[in-house]
DNA sequence: ATTTTATATTCCTTGACACGTATATACGTT
DNA sequence: AACGTATATACGTGTCAAGGAATATAAAAT
């Protein structure tokens, strides 16, 4: 039960990188090739093409070649995995909820 | 409306070091004191004392002073701003899902 | 008051990684 | 074929953070 929801750390270490995530930020709404993601982010080329490499090898995102271009997109699966590990951590604000609702129904038999 | 959801990389640079992962699942379902999660998680005091301030300072976790012990807890917040943060992505699996349906839509049509 | 227990902090060393420059590869255009 | 464009890779360098050992702090027990 909670062998589940345990998460190799990498995922997130890639995550920690500012212009890697904002990458996955940009990539949200199009598909974009490098040259585009060079000038958004204003870094070198070769700085983009290094995270875009992180990036694929963790599976964040995925190319198709289109003559000289990669165009880039996201991929689902790593998002999942990072929604599934925040899964147990919800109850902290859904404990809270029911503690709540638990005070509110207090107050209305109380009346 | 993009520009919620654009979250600083450091919470997820404090979440991509292993044993600071572990406290973090440690601390799921119960409140613990730095000797516990020593134990648990075989490390030196110093190495969890360290890992427990980073948590600390980036609210991830809080402390109640129980005579000398210290008892560690979870803090929802950054654990929220996560889930926010996740938002935007999770259309990469409804979008899909919504995909799936208007073809089974497709399929129970043309029967 | 002294000692023991529990935790935090400091200093040092080491390793990982991010960036820039330069270069390689591959496709397109002329 | 030669040149230009688009992207990837290699190498060297600097920064930062993790871990170990030693020490500091604070409360408890004797």
């Amino acid at each position: 039960m909670s062998m589940l929801h345990d998460m190799d750390s990498t995922a997130f270490t890639i995550l920690g990188e500012p212009t890697r995530l904002r990458i996955l930020s940009e990539l949200r709404d199009e598909e974009l090739h490098v040259g585009e993601l060079v000038a958004k982010l204003d870094c070198t080329q070769p700085t983009i093409s290094k995270h875009l490499k992180v990036l694929r090898d963790a599976g964040f995102v995925e190319c198709r070649v289109d003559a000289q271009r990669r165009v880039y997109h996201l991929k689902q699966q790593p998002f999942k995995s990072l929604d599934d590990w925040l899964e147990p951590y919800r109850q902290l604000w859904n404990r809270n909820l029911d503690a709540l609702e638990n005070f509110l129904d207090q107050q209305e038999n109380n009346k």
